[in-house]
DNA sequence: TCTCGATGCTTCGATTTCCGACACAGTAAC
DNA sequence: GTTACTGTGTCGGAAATCGAAGCATCGAGA
């Protein structure tokens, strides 16, 4: 359960999903991100570095590790629901 | 990617967690999710309402609504991955 | 009827986190 | 050397979170 924890933090979620096709830049990974904070980014960049989900690579660009590939694979049912759960939410005119 | 952002928010993912066997109380609820503030977990519990997650029942005990178990499947994997996880850093001396 | 314990929920000040704008150093192109 | 881009740090204010305390309500027992 300790993952709910790491993923319950703004973010990370997202981060991980951006990486997902591929290394990205700080920079570019902050756009992909709706330019969220550039210290946010750096700390949460930090926080998956240590957890083994993200390396940086030599030109300084990051990208999912062997464990961040696996983290996003987990992570594709919950995106998928969350389409349906967008069509739920509009449909009966919520939101 | 509605769903990343409601999930992105502290306590949200273990609150659905949670409530996968069946209607919990408030207070039974908070103390599962390692005592956290109450002010906090009706916060959330009105999103997770409002986001027709969960459902209060007529005895005033909080459950998951279909599309809240929907979720709940989606997070499986998540969850499964996360043992993994967890044992891929214990094993490196990580942590 | 009067406690007593348990519940759902609220309030509020203190702490933690987040934001966002700016700045700095490094690199590559011109 | 100037321009333009990059990764990253700093910092003050805003927002989210915590945690302890305090309601009101309800059922069981005396």
């Amino acid at each position: 359960m300790a993952a709910l924890d790491l993923f319950g933090r703004r973010w990370n979620l997202r981060i991980v999903w951006e990486l997902r096709h591929g290394p990205v830049g700080f920079r570019a990974l902050r756009e992909r991100c709706d330019d969220m904070s550039s210290s946010v980014l750096r700390q949460r960049l930090t926080e998956l570095l240590d957890a083994r989900l993200v390396a940086q690579q030599p030109d300084t660009t990051y990208a999912l590790t062997e464990l961040g590939h696996g983290a996003h694979q987990a992570l594709r049912p919950l995106v998928r629901w969350s389409d349906q759960w967008a069509s739920a939410m509009t449909e009966d005119g919520a939101l």
